[in-house]
Parts: structure tokens; sequence; C-alpha cells
DNA sequence: AAACCGTGGCT
DNA sequence: TAGCCAAGGTT
């Protein structure tokens, strides 16, 4: 029935004249090349992705390459691309693909499920771009198509919407061509069915499509509901040492920024203050208060007040709660660390890098 | 189950 | 402009 279905016929023929077909990622389609493309571009633009994608085939040519890596240089490479347990599950999963599949990627659903980062939408496109093997996907873009044409009503976010347009997605993937229909519902989503003003007159799945039967195509799929966003203060302890050195942290595996590397972190100013002082034996008034700069996430607000402290010696700087002194390291400002670093921490440092050498009164 | 994770583009 | 959201997965 899937393969007889019109809609992947009508889908496919849209494909063939207006589908995207020279993407990075869609040259050369080894399941390796597939598997990063669709780490990157979860939750992440494509125009975004290019460049990042770019530079990662280019040091990472294989999944060999990238098991053998120190998971810095993983991080290091995609600092400024966010979501950042992508990078550090993609380096799991490639030491697991390597150790325990012989290099070579699960050729069913399942047993890709079970890799880390690897999700059913992952899968799916894994199985059918790479692999010519029937599955389904449901990222964003065919969400958006399927909730307009079957008029699903609710937001994705609640199960019972989720597994609806699943059964949708796996009812029209069809038995042949599933890598070309894979791409074509999502470039579908992606350059014609639209979330504002969709291209409805050039659709191949006009005739069928629910919403616009009722005039509701903005209603699909539905918005998920307004939450009011909280607000904390945080501050990082921007530590200089001259000539161009700064002291970074290694962050929680767990939470924002984790494992990444940044200025420590407080919750207070004054604590702030109070452990630089006490850790390079000076009074709090000689730590200096910059202005603040904010930076907003998801789901709250994180303001950090720098505090720029001069350091003259190379005495170990520890903080018994925080973290362990391993987590602790002096990096030069020239150039930036090549280590993963957040984005707005490299935006700092440039900034400190920029400005009047840094030395002692 | 719902909250959480980053950044940048769009309207 | 300020909210919305993008080739989702994990907890």
């Amino acid at each position: 029935m899937s393969a007889k279905d019109h809609i992947a016929a009508a889908v496919l023929d849209w494909f063939d004249r207006h589908g995207r077909k020279d993407l990075p990622w869609q040259t050369d389609r080894t399941p390796y090349r597939v598997w990063v493309s669709e780490i990157m571009l979860q939750q992440t633009q494509v125009n975004t992705v290019i460049p990042f994608y770019e530079r990662f085939m280019d040091q990472f040519p294989d999944i060999a390459a990238l098991a053998n890596a120190t998971e810095d240089a993983v991080l290091h490479l995609w600092t400024g691309l966010g979501y950042y347990a992508r990078a550090r599950n993609l380096h799991r999963c490639a030491k697991q693909v390597c150790h325990m599949h012989g290099g070579a990627f699960p050729t069913n659903l399942a047993e890709l499920e079970a890799l880390p980062g690897i999700g059913r939408s992952t899968a799916g496109a894994i199985l059918s771009l790479a692999m010519e093997i029937r599955a389904p996907i449901l990222d964003g873009n065919v969400k958006r198509v399927l909730a307009r044409y079957h008029a699903v009503e609710g937001w994705p976010g609640q199960r019972a919407v989720v597994d609806s347009l699943w059964r949708h997605a796996e009812h029209h993937t069809p038995l042949e061509r599933v890598a070309d229909y894979t791409q074509a519902i999502m470039d579908l989503g992606a350059t014609c069915c639209t979330r504002s003003r969709p291209r409805c007159l050039h659709c191949p799945l006009n005739s069928g499509c629910a919403a616009r039967a009722l005039s509701r195509q903005a209603d699909f799929p539905g918005r998920k509901p307004r939450k009011q966003i909280p607000t904390r203060q945080r501050w990082l302890a921007v530590v200089t040492r001259a000539p161009g050195e700064v002291l970074l942290q290694k962050r929680p595996d767990s939470g924002i920024w984790g494992g990444l590397w940044a200025p420590p972190e407080f919750e207070e100013a004054i604590v702030a203050r109070e452990w630089i002082a006490h850790a390079l034996s000076l009074s709090p008034d000689a730590c200096r208060i910059e202005p603040p700069f904010l930076h907003t996430f998801t789901h709250f607000k994180l303001e950090a007040h720098p505090v720029r402290v001069h350091c003259e010696t190379n005495r170990a700087i520890t903080n018994d709660v925080e973290c362990g002194v391993q987590d602790l390291q002096w990096f030069s400002l020239h150039p930036p660390p090549s280590v993963g670093l957040p984005a707005p921490i490299v935006r700092l440092l440039a900034e400190l890098s920029r400005e009047t050498p840094l030395r002692s009164d």
C-alpha cells in the first residue's frame, strides 16, 4: 500500500524538479557522512551547519579518525554550533561503532537507536538516506507537512500528536526511492510548506491538503504553549595573567555548556571576588567588576559579570566546591584557546585579547 | 512527561 | 522588536 501512496509519487515528482541535491552531505552518501550531518542539523538550520560540516569532514574524514580523536578536539570543531551534548554523544557513538560494530553502522532501527545521540528520526534518516532501507523520519519539516496535510490538531510536544504524526510518516514512506523520498519530504517542508507564507500554489500536495481545504494552514502544527522564562544571574570570573593568558575551568558534563571550557562560574559576584582574592592572595577590592554582558538562552537568561584580575604567579588555584585542580587550566589568548568553548566565551576572550596588553601595574 | 539544552535567522 | 523556532535527543 505504501509503495502506491499517491503522496510519495507526487512528492518524488516534485523532488525531481525542485529538490535540493547539492548540499555537502548529499555527495558521497556514506552512513558516516549522513550521520554527522543529521546530528549537526538537529535543531540547527542548514546554512548554519554547512561551514561546521566542511571543517568537521576535513579533520575527521571517516569514523575511525573521529573515534581516535580526543573529546576536546571534537568539541573544538563544535564551538559556536550549540547543543554541545551532541558532540560528546557523536564522539561516544563513533567509539562504539568502531569497537562494537567493526566500524560499520548497524543496518536496523533498533541497533541504531541504541547508539548515543541517535533517536528514531536520525536512525530513520541514516537508514533511508544512506542505505536505501525503508524507514520514516519525523523532523520539523515533515511534522509541518504532515500536520497540515492531515490537519493534526495540537502541538508536537504532546505524546498523542507525535504518535499520530509518526503513523502518518510511516504510512507515506514508500518502498522504492526511499532516499529520494526522505530528502523530498524534508525539502518540501523547507522550501514550499514553510512555517509562514507557505507556497501552496506550487505544492504537489495542495489538492489533498486538509489544512488548505480549511484555510487554516497557519494553525498547523499547533503552537507550543507560552511559558514564563525565569531570569537568573551568574558571574563568570575571567582571571587573566600577563601576558595574555586566561584561567578556564572544564565545566561538568551535564547542564549548560556541558564539558566545555569556560571561566569559573559563581552564583554571586561577591563569591567570585572572594574566591579569586583568596586564591591569589589579594584584597577583594583588587578584583575589578566589569559591566555585565547579557546572553539569552532558550529557557532562561544568564547575566555574567566578568571579574578580571591580574595575576603574576602561576600558583595553583583550586575551588574545593566547584571542581578539582585538574579542571582548571591557564590558556593563551593568542590565538584563542583551541579547545571547546561556548560562543559567548569566545567573543569575550576575543575582546580581552584585543584590548591593551594585560600587565601588572 | 515535560524540562532542558545554544545559537542564529526570521518576522 | 521580541518572540518564535529550526534536519531532536536525553533525562
